[in-house]
DNA sequence: CATATGATGGACT
DNA sequence: GTCCATCATATGG
């Protein structure tokens, strides 16, 4: 199958979402070469978006979500490291955070954000790389058919009253397949331009 | 430098 | 379902 280029990633963030879903990640580490199905993604965006961080002046974050499309971007909380990938225009704060693996030639619990970077050895020394140079952490297209399933983003504060979580239905590395916890009651925000 | 704050995960009821 | 350890960032003095 062929690497994703960058028109790929150039669409919407809530586009690319859905449509990386069952894409395989490729993540080469030496002579070892591990693959995963994406199985969870989520859209973010940098403006008009309160779940963001870069929508409340966070500058660094900001900045990497406007760069070129296929950039990568690791963020860092609690004591886990999450891997985005910048969509979009150049210039347009979007990305989408990849939130659940299937791993396909190798054992790891993948089912999480902060567990899946781990278990492809990804840390903040990838953030602003790139899926298209580094050769260490690309897509490859797949033509797989499978159910997509829509739901809220899991573990905002605010989340946007708008399902920006996609997930393939049934799969077991998924990490929540119900109804994702939400604390805070959904803010309405007419202005965005998704 | 000090402090606040989660885009979490796992353990537990 | 709830609780909470833990640390990379952001921000303010």
């Amino acid at each position: 199958m062929e690497k994703l280029k960058e028109d790929f990633f150039e669409k919407n963030a809530k586009e690319v979402a859905r449509k990386i879903l069952g894409k395989i990640v490729v993540r080469k580490i030496g002579e070892r070469e591990l693959r995963a199905k994406v199985v969870e993604a989520e859209a973010y965006f940098g403006e008009d978006d309160p779940a963001s961080k870069a929508s409340k002046g966070n500058g660094d974050l900001k900045k990497t979500m406007s760069m070129r499309a296929g950039i990568i971007l690791v963020y860092g909380i609690h004591n886990n490291w999450l891997v985005n990938f910048v969509t979009g225009k150049k210039g347009k704060p979007e990305a989408i955070l990849i939130r659940a693996l299937e791993p396909l030639n190798f054992e790891a619990r993948c089912n999480g954000p902060g567990l899946l970077t781990k278990a492809l050895e990804i840390g903040k020394d990838f953030h602003k790389k790139n899926i298209y140079e580094s050769g260490e952490l690309f897509f490859e297209d797949s033509d797989e058919n499978f159910e997509i399933m829509e739901d809220f983003r899991i573990g905002v504060s605010k989340d946007l009253p708008e399902k920006l979580r996609f997930y393939i239905k049934g799969n077991k590395h998924v990490s929540r397949q119900g109804t994702p916890l939400c604390k805070t009651p959904k803010i309405k925000n007419e202005n965005r331009n998704l």
